[in-house]
RNA sequence: GGACAGGUGGCGGAGUGGUUAAUCGCACUGGACUGUAAAUCCAGCGGACGAAGUCCUUCGGAGGUUCGAAUCCUCCCCUGUCCA
């Protein structure tokens, strides 16, 4: 049970009870393990996996997940982030997306124990008299101790009701499912904290609570996000994701092994930053792919990167002219987005072809060869006579 | 409903009649250096014209003044702050 308790403690921020959790785990029962997805982003990328690798891990200690769909909350829309303006979901979109979300997620999770739910379930059924008996759990003070309501409200930034039920939705999430624990990132501590206090309640144990960090993105200072494009996502091409990896810094490294594998952390300091960063990569792709992919991920890094040779597949293109200019050559290759931007790579000296460096943009090719055509390090187009 | 402030390139933010395709920072893209590290340095970061130079489109939208407008005027749309 020490050990239990030890590795479910690995790499979390903070647990709420550890004494309470220790209890819970003493019952040997399985323990309704609650998370909540939101499934207005379909595509998983790694921070996402910290929250499931922990999940995981209850998993394999034989405890019960209980997976929650928000498909209730997406489709009203949550106005917090006015800039970004998210709208409200369509069910064909939810349930699209829901879909999706779930295959990615068994990528990790074992799906014959896992149960998933839907809060509209419930949610749908409340009539506005239970709404507004669920409001009286919390106060206005409570939610402005909210850090980040804390935050608006001060400078005067706007704040819905609406994002005032929502934690009390959440919250109202983890006495249907009846929660033993409920598993966040740091952003939803009070999310979570607000499950506890409802519980209480109506009468049932509190969840415990844990939450896990943040896994910065491949910059090393903003929050993994799509929408920073600075994510991995798990269902990207082996090569793609071993590339990335190795594209990060050191220091990132060491969180990255901290939050998404179980290796021992002095070992990895221990290694040559470069060999500990392969490992990384190959273990991650290996996850989501297989061994096999991940030493072929492996090589044609060595491949392309070290030894700048070229890539084992390269994306065609066919040509019906006899006679194509460099410049039109790279905008209908993709590699430019315009001509301007062609003119300007070339110039920059980021073009090869055939391994060679061009300067000229007046150059014309003949077309009664192939072409291997390269900007930058990792753009590659073999260009054929159609 | 009233008063005021403001809307500029992916973001932040200069510029208030001409040499401004628009200072600068971030992000991004190349190059150098490397371990495709990171950090650093250099360059680029509307478009068309196959070089040079030329032209076109851009500063919330539509009109107008002017030889000339992101800059001035009118109307409209939007956002924020304060008052009610």
């Amino acid at each position: 049970m020490a050990k239990d308790l030890e590795i479910i403690r690995r790499g979390t921020v903070e647990v709420i009870s550890p004494e309470e959790l220790k209890e819970k785990l003493n019952r040997r029962k399985p323990l309704r393990v609650k998370f909540g997805a939101d499934p207005t982003a379909p595509d998983i990328h790694l921070g996402h996996t910290v929250v499931l690798q922990k999940l995981k891990q209850f998993q394999d200690l034989g405890h019960q997940i209980v997976f929650i769909i928000g498909d209730f909350t997406a489709r009203i829309g949550d106005p917090s982030e006015r800039s970004e303006a998210r709208k409200p979901l369509t069910t064909e979109e939810i349930n699209k997306n829901a879909k999706t979300y779930q295959k990615q997620v068994f990528k990790i999770l074992d799906k014959r124990k896992t149960e998933v739910l839907f809060n509209s379930k419930w949610l749908d059924k409340m009539s506005s008299s239970d709404v507004l008996e669920l409001s009286s759990h919390s106060t206005v003070a409570q939610m402005l101790a909210r850090a980040d309501f804390k935050e608006r409200f001060n400078r005067e930034i706007d704040i819905s009701i609406l994002e005032f039920i929502y934690p009390l939705l959440q919250a109202y999430d983890s006495i249907q499912v009846k929660a033993d624990v409920e598993i966040g990132g740091t952003d939803q501590k009070f999310n979570l904290l607000m499950g506890r206090q409802l519980q209480r309640d109506f009468n049932q144990k509190p969840q415990v609570i844990i939450t896990m960090p943040l896994l910065e993105g491949t910059d090393g200072v903003k929050k993994m996000s799509k929408s920073y494009g600075n994510y991995v996502g798990i269902t990207e091409p082996p090569e793609e994701m071993f590339g990335k990896i190795m594209s990060i810094s050191d220091e990132l490294m060491v969180k990255y092994y901290e939050l998404l594998t179980e290796e021992n952390l002095d070992k990895v300091k221990k290694m040559h930053p470069r060999q500990a960063k392969a490992e990384l990569a190959k273990e991650l792709v290996q996850k989501y792919y297989s061994e096999t992919e991940a030493k072929k991920a492996e090589e044609e890094f060595e491949k392309v990167f070290v030894k700048r040779e070229l890539p084992e597949e390269i994306k065609e293109i066919r040509i019906r002219e006899k006679k194509i200019w460099v410049v039109d050559l790279l905008v209908k290759a993709d590699l430019a987005t315009s001509k301007n931007e062609a003119k300007r790579l070339i110039s920059q000296g980021s073009v090869k072809i055939n391994q060679k460096r061009i300067k000229d943009s007046n150059m014309d090719l003949l077309m009664d060869r192939e072409y291997i055509v390269q900007v930058g390090k990792r753009k590659f187009r073999r260009i054929i006579q159609a």
